[in-house]
DNA sequence: GAAATATCTATTGACATAGTAGGGTTTTGA
DNA sequence: TCAAAACCCTACTATGTCAATAGATATTTC
């Protein structure tokens, strides 16, 4: 039930790219985000590069050049960065709503463990549909503004 | 996000086991549950030997010989299956409990991502903790007597 | 046109996944 | 007692994915 790296990155970036975001067309450069985030440059740019044709970031290119947002940090939830980077949100794909695939069980519609999945599907993309890059960005200030403890979570 | 096939086997195979579960010292044969579920045997074979080392199922060798679960379907949830043969239920190490890891962005204790990570981890785990293999037997029950409709499910 | 930047394509090493193979051990029952 | 049916153990392999790394190219600004 695991996150790749390559996703991690995805969302590390694009929470900095939330961050400075601006309405005129300010971009941010890859050297920028990788050492904010400790994140290999080079393959930070491929995944920006995915992002792009995800149609989530635009880029600049040239000597002033980097990336921004496509869309309002609002605009943009966890899930739908995942689902580019990573595929699908649900466990098993039989449940899943966007990259549905049959599973080899004996019969699909009475599974009861596939509709175990289901529930777990639903909770996992609800919590990451509800959250946008703005909710994200408010969540990290609400968190600056904590007391430095390790033991300390916002839940 | 997902599940392996071993992990999606491991479900399967607890689930017949589950079923055929009596009180008495009764087994169920590796071959029953492979044909049953369509699962490679010796594959299957494996993973039932994880389940026995995690102390999940017992084992009974010789010619009646096959494998019964350990307790009682009662006492068995899918998350302490899934944790055995795939490990973390939590997307990022960061927020394991049972698997802790520290991740590599500049701040853990302040990280958003994380947090929300947290979110994803707990809903999980409560669909998971709360299902047992008992609950799992019910509901395929359940799914037994109603109409035979691809596009119903139970939720 | 030089320098700084992004972009594209390919490759790689390590590891995990999903099995397959081959033999070995235990138990039963004919 | 011996063979068959079951589980047990170790090793191997093909395939794919992951997480980068590398090299060359294109674009923009000063």
């Amino acid at each position: 039930m695991r996150l790749s790296v390559r996703g991690e990155y995805a969302l590390r970036a694009m929470q900095v790219l939330a961050r400075d975001y601006q309405e005129d067309d300010s971009v941010v450069r890859i050297q920028e985000i990788s050492e904010k985030q400790n994140i290999p440059k080079r393959f930070l740019e491929q995944i920006l590069n995915d992002l792009k044709s995800a149609g989530l970031v635009v880029s600049k290119r040239g000597v002033a050049g980097g990336y921004r947002l496509k869309r309002k940090p609002e605009q943009i939830s966890l899930s739908e960065i995942i689902r580019h980077i990573e595929g699908p949100l649900a466990p098993v794909s039989c449940v899943s709503e966007k990259f549905y695939e049959k599973c080899s069980c004996p019969d699909e519609s009475r599974c009861a463990i596939r509709s175990v999945m289901k529930e777990v599907r639903d909770s996992i993309v609800q919590v990451m549909d509800k959250t946008s890059l703005a909710d994200l960005a408010a969540r990290a200030q609400a968190l600056e503004q904590q007391p430095l403890n390790p033991y300390d979570f916002i839940i």
